[in-house]
DNA sequence: GACTAAGCGAGACGGTACGTCTTGTCTTCAC
DNA sequence: GTGAAGACAAGACGTACCGTCTCGCTTAGTC
């Protein structure tokens, strides 16, 4: 036997666990820029140094805490019309955006921008995996016959959901349900078989 | 008469064009997190109180660079066809966005989520005059028959345009001509008379 | 003849008193170091050019603010007892001293090790008028026997007042009656005839 | 117990002898207005804030700085005669101040007048050492018999030794020999027994 | 009485240094 | 033997002043 593992295992989660506290902590308080490894350290309790072993980045571990924080996802409901789902869920998703979620979104995807490691955390630990319960509704609906065949899933899902994230980072037009409405009358009309 | 404005020492123009002249060429070289203040000024020969004086932020002096240097739009050519101008302007800003400019735009609306004062340059100064052509394309159409009267302008912007935004800042995804065309086949066909 | 001298605008008292009494105010309520020329021109209301174009230093300019403002000697009485007169004026300039004049003495002569001009104009302006005076009192007392004939005035007066400034200066030890008691005590011993 | 005492990095000695090293030798080279941390920081290869952890002013760093460079003191002989030995170490004195030193001195005293921390610095790490020395030999010369018991040695030495810095500080006269002969026989006809 | 050159206020300019903040690395000591 | 505490070199931050430089406006004198 090897055994003997240290005890220091343990704690080193707890630290873990301060960390990612503090982080979301001040990623609310302060906003993104203004947050700062330092800070961090000093509002966890924690020498600067266990952060930096486990994170390359600020933006990293501040996707992290995000994402601890955050997860709860907008699900799909599943009933007879995938059409009905998806507009459920786009509405539910709006109007979570348009709260201090949004605003995280915004800062976590600018930052992103700027940081390469940052983006690929936030990309594979948000966006992809939301997206893929997206696909299954829309697979669903092809499979169910309506919608086309012939459309790709991610022209259809970009098509859909990119006005959300465009409005949200660059236009600043509102993402209100009237407008929802509206684009996705227009986005089914070419995707309905 | 009320007047009694204050005689002064002018703003001077050429230190205006060395900052801009600087940031941009900082800008490319070493790209937007480690643009600074101290640079610009060091490289422009200027003292940092200049800059200070007149940009309330590196971000909004970076997009006055940026716009400076980038100006150079995607005009729509003027067919016959609306569809054809806009479907040609797409794929034109598609491949400009494929480049070095799009990596530029990514790192301004990203930097623009942390920076109020920035966004709202960069979005006026870059996003509405653009938009502005687009609208023009866009009513043209529907004025010759070829778009729906009942689809509003901007949702219908909105729903061409920002899957490339979307694209370029979230999901990485390429932005390719073989995506454009199923993408503007999509929307499109929700958008024809 | 040569004649012809330009007509021009000649130097402005009013800015002049307008600038040396900013300049005292300035002196009393923030003390030299963060006495600024910027700090002058504005509480005047003066052009910087004009301070520069009248003073070269902001020391030399403190110290005219200073003789302005603070002018009033403190003279010798004039009795029989020369050495009476001494005493006398040492123990007002003392008393003047141990308050908020001594404070600005100190100043004045501090940052005068730092700015040669400045010390030029303090000791000009202040140090040799009052020596002066001191010499006056001296010779009386020896001509009229009070004092031995042989020891230079010089030697004389700086034995009797260094220490005041001394301890203005260095030691920081109490200008107290006590003290000048005994010091002049200590020096007429050796003084008189 | 209380302790608890915080475990951390040490003060590191290589640094601070660096920078006093620098500081001494950039107040020698262009003077105590003209150094700056700034420039003390560069020098030495440290960070500004390093500097700013262990000092409070540059006016204190600079008094270190003398006093790690200059501390060889002017050290009285001990012979039969006090008198001797006190006229034998002021006129190494004056001549000390006469040189290089003397402009040292000037300019800590003189900048000591705008930093309070400074003068208590240069006062208690300078000034009261080498008194401590005028004292014992006084005192030497009471118990000998040479000068008189009746004469506080604060009033004593502040009258020998008073002139010197007031010459050097403030009228700027000659500390030569000749002055500081006659000098010293008038204070010592008052101090003799 | 008009002309004209300097004085004047305002404040932009290129700079230097300030004192603070944060970064990422390193060292030390207590548990 | 790990990990908090925090010192360290580096460097940018935004501010305060420096001393110089335009700018028009004002104000003497002289012609």
């Amino acid at each position: 036997m090897i055994t003997a593992l240290a005890p220091s295992r343990k704690r080193s989660n707890s630290a873990r666990r301060a960390i990612l506290t503090a982080a979301f902590a001040l990623l609310e308080e302060e906003g993104f820029e203004r947050l700062s490894i330092e800070g961090v350290a000093a509002r966890a309790g924690v020498g600067k140094t266990t952060i930096y072993r486990w994170w390359p980045t600020k933006g990293v571990m501040a996707v992290e805490a995000f994402l601890e924080a955050v997860t709860p996802v907008i699900a799909f409901r599943r009933s007879r019309s995938a059409r009905a789902d998806i507009v459920r869920q786009m509405k539910a998703l709006a109007k979570l955006y348009r709260g201090h979620t949004g605003n995280l979104v915004c800062q976590m995807i600018g930052a992103s921008q700027l940081d390469p490691a940052m983006r690929k955390a936030f990309t594979e630990g948000f966006l992809y995996p939301r997206r893929e319960r997206a696909y299954a509704v829309f697979e669903r609906g092809v499979a169910g016959g309506e919608f086309r065949a012939d459309v790709d899933r991610d022209v259809a899902i970009d098509a859909l959901y990119s006005p959300i994230y465009y409005r949200l980072l660059a236009s600043g037009a509102p993402i209100d349900e009237a407008f929802l409405d509206r684009h996705i009358e227009l986005v089914l009309r070419g995707l309905m078989a």
